[in-house]
DNA sequence: ATAGGAAATTGATCTACATCAATGTTTAGC
DNA sequence: GCTAAACATTGATGTAGATCAATTTCCTAT
C-alpha cells in the first residue's frame, strides 16, 4: 500500500495499461475517463476524497480508462487483489449503487434531468470542476451543458 | 440460503420492497428493470444461469428495480450481506467490469454499436429474449431495434 | 384449428441533442 | 499585467432516435 502525492494533471493510469492497480483518495480529486476513436473524452467517474478509484477490467489484462488527477492529491496505491477491496464491502456496495443509478440515468433520463440529478447527488464536485467536464460524465458535450445551465437560471 | 423454483412471469422484487435479498441464478433466466414515470420499462440487467442479481441500493432501503423471470428458473435467494457475496469475489469484479462496460457504451456508442456489442457480448440471450427487451436493455425503443437489425440484414 | 393479444415492422413526422462556427470570457504562465 | 490557450456561450443547421399510427406476423390459450 504506497502512498503518492500527485500533481494536479498527472495520468497515473493509461488505456492500455497493465491494470492491476486500485486508487484510494486520501486528499484531492481524480477522475477515471475513456477516449473514443474520434478523440472524445467520456467521463466515467470522478473520485475525491474517500473514494476508490479502479478501472473494473480484470486483473492484469489491457484496462480501458485512463486516471488522471484534476487536482493536487494524495492516494493509496493498492494492488489490486480483491481482498484488500473487499475489505472495504461497504465502499464496493457504494459503488454499485453509484453504478447501477448512472446506468438508470443514462437510460432513461434527459440531460437535464441527469444534470439536476448529478448537482443533488454531488454538490461538492460541481465547484471542483469545469463544465467541460460534467458534461463528459453526463454524456453530453458541453454546448448541450451550457444551453441546459442557461434553461435552469431561466427558471429562477 | 433458499432455493426457488419459479415460473415465467413471476415477480420476486418490486420496486419500493425492502431491499435485502441477492438472488443467485442456477437455470433459467431472470431480468432486472426499471419503470419511469411515463411507464416505460429499462431493463437494467438480464441474468441468466450462474450470475447474480440485485439491486444496488443500501441494504434495507426500498430497491428501484423490479426482477421477474423471463424463463421457469430455479434461483437461490441469500440474505444481502455483503459477506456473502463477497466470498464471491469474482462475481464481483465481473460485475463491476460489466456495469462499466454499461456505461461506457450508453455514452459513447450510437444504437448500433450497442446493439452489435451486445449481440458480441450475450450471443446466448439474444435467442432467449424478445427484441422488445434487448430494445430496453440497450436504452432505445423496439421501432429503433427493429431498423437497426434491417440495415445490419441489409449489409450481408 | 382458431381467435385474441402481444410483438415486430414500416412509414411519416418531431425533437433533443450534436456539430460546426464565431465570439466572448476566464485562467495560467511568463 | 499581458498574452495565449483553454473554457464558455450563442446561433445556425444537421441527425439519430423518439413518437405516433397503421399493418402484419407471431404466440398462446382455449
Amino acid at each position: 500500500m504506497k502512498r503518492l502525492e500527485l500533481k494536479k494533471g498527472q495520468v497515473i493510469q493509461r488505456k492500455g495499461d497493465l491494470n492491476s492497480k486500485v486508487f484510494k483518495v486520501e486528499s484531492g480529486l481524480l477522475r477515471s475517463y475513456t477516449i473514443d476513436e474520434k478523440g472524445k473524452e467520456h467521463i466515467y467517474q470522478f473520485g475525491p476524497e474517500d473514494w476508490i478509484i479502479a478501472d473494473a477490467t480484470p486483473h492484469n489484462t489491457k484496462s480501458k480508462l485512463y486516471i488522471d488527477c484534476l487536482e493536487d492529491s494524495v492516494v493509496y496505491q493498492l494492488e489490486k487483489n480483491f481482498d484488500l477491496l473487499l475489505s472495504e464491502s461497504s465502499k464496493i456496495s457504494k459503488r454499485l449503487e453509484v453504478l447501477q443509478n448512472r446506468v438508470i440515468m443514462l437510460m432513461s433520463a434527459s440531460a437535464l434531468e441527469r444534470y439536476e440529478h448529478f448537482v443533488d447527488t454531488y454538490p461538492s464536485i460541481i465547484q471542483r470542476v469545469s463544465n467541460k467536464m460534467i458534461a463528459s460524465y453526463l454524456g453530453i458535450t458541453p454546448e448541450a451543458l451550457s444551453r441546459i445551465r442557461k434553461e435552469l437560471s431561466n427558471r429562477k
